[in-house]
DNA sequence: CGACGTTGTATCTTCATAGATATATCGCCG
DNA sequence: CGGCGATATATCTATGAAGATACAACGTCG
């Protein structure tokens, strides 16, 4: 069985939170210059989504202008802060969008030392330093394929010039060619595999062949731990 | 007014989709070993929970073992499968959580050329090959503060050895330093910021001042373009 | 000055979700 | 063999979100 990976993105602002909902109403307004036109736009009734503006204005402050009478009966524009609330929502979306379609690396392993949120967790691989939840102990550290960054053994800079501060040797184990990015599978250990995303450009200025010895680096700040002993209990 | 990064986080599977609720309702059947025992503690209908807990058998095959009768009158242990559930929801749910704290550095920008989903986008501080949606051609890009990379300019290697593919050169204007990690403000042109997470020691290694000059990098696939003429009709 | 197409409200209905309650079933154990 | 504590299930009710409907207010324009 195959589990996706879903979200959804909102916005906390003041005493509301944004959804998308609120979004694409407040898109459709844009496009439409009216409330009345966008409620029939998105198929909802035109009493909840005025309802819901006024709902939002009241925690955010003016989003809309509105203007009744006049030429065509008046209408509604959004203001900027309706827009930028717009973009950052379109930017939020963005990148959870992307921790749902990035594939992502998986190292149980146990807490050493601690400094702070950073720790450095013992697993198959080796010592990785990662972010890691207070009071875990047993944990797995996942790395997103797209902060990976891949460099040849030969010309690799020593950790100590660059803030990437877990770097492993490797063997190149699959490449998967997409029209611009190319999909690797780097082997670690005996049974531990690391995925990354580079540029086709990347891999070929690499000369990436399956069996090559690579060297693979991510930063210490896109390593995520999370405790094995899960309590959820809220 | 502050806007909050804010998601939920779901696991689409089969038919169902698990949100944290269902996390908490496994977590707590789990800590108590009966239904009954997770309803109470978690303040909610046994009924309901049960059927909850049918749904998502129905759709995802077993999670549960049920026994009624017996010593003790019976109990609920979970599967296997439950387990991993719950693992791969709390890393999900980690990578979601490392979006909403991590801040962003947004470049406005024309795009350029493109391949596939990579293009180079032409901004302030000059060309970023990134993620850019289909059919976009005024954008945002965004860069993950963890996924940036710094650098000793005296030190360093030249794209052709890494797959680091965006590579620019500033001055550091602020350091933030927490109790493991740094934040780093680097000014990269007249008016263009951006902020990097950096371990402490990174930090130091790198002997980083305000006023230094640094090479910041990162990869093409960390950075993502929104339209700006956004269009979220449904 | 009236028509028109808006915005602004108020009220009723519909629907989905979840709690409340009651009852049946199960199987070990004293 | 009855009690206990769990699972299993059906029905009723409470709640909140959203649609449906109706009507008042507004202001430009013909």
């Amino acid at each position: 069985m195959t589990i996706e990976k879903e979200y959804s993105t909102k916005l906390a602002v003041g005493e509301v939170t944004i959804d998308r909902r609120d979004i694409e109403m407040l898109d459709a307004i844009d496009r439409h210059g009216s409330m009345h036109k966008a409620a029939e736009q998105l198929g909802r009734s035109y009493a909840r989504l005025q309802n819901r503006v006024v709902e939002i204005e009241d925690a955010v402050g003016p989003i809309t202008e509105r203007q009744r009478g006049g030429s065509g009966g008046g209408g509604t524009t959004l203001t900027q802060t309706a827009h930028e609330l717009c973009h950052q929502f379109g930017r939020h979306e963005a990148e959870l969008d992307g921790v749902a379609r990035v594939t992502e690396s998986v190292f149980p392993g146990t807490v050493q030392d601690r400094t702070g949120e950073l720790a450095t967790v013992e697993t198959a691989i080796g010592s990785i330093l990662a972010l890691v939840p207070d009071g875990a102990h047993e944990v797995q550290v996942t790395v997103r394929s797209d902060a990976v960054v891949l460099t040849d053994p030969d010309e690799a800079p020593s950790a100590d010039e660059t803030s990437l501060r877990n770097q492993f040797r490797g063997t190149v184990m699959a490449l998967e060619p997409g029209e611009a990015i190319t999909g690797v599978t780097v082997r670690l250990g005996a049974d531990s595999e690391l995925q990354a995303l580079i540029t086709n450009a990347s891999s070929s200025r690499l000369g990436l062949e399956v069996g090559q010895s690579i060297t693979v680096s991510f930063k210490a700040t896109a390593a995520r731990a999370i405790r094995l002993e899960s309590d959820y209990s809220a």
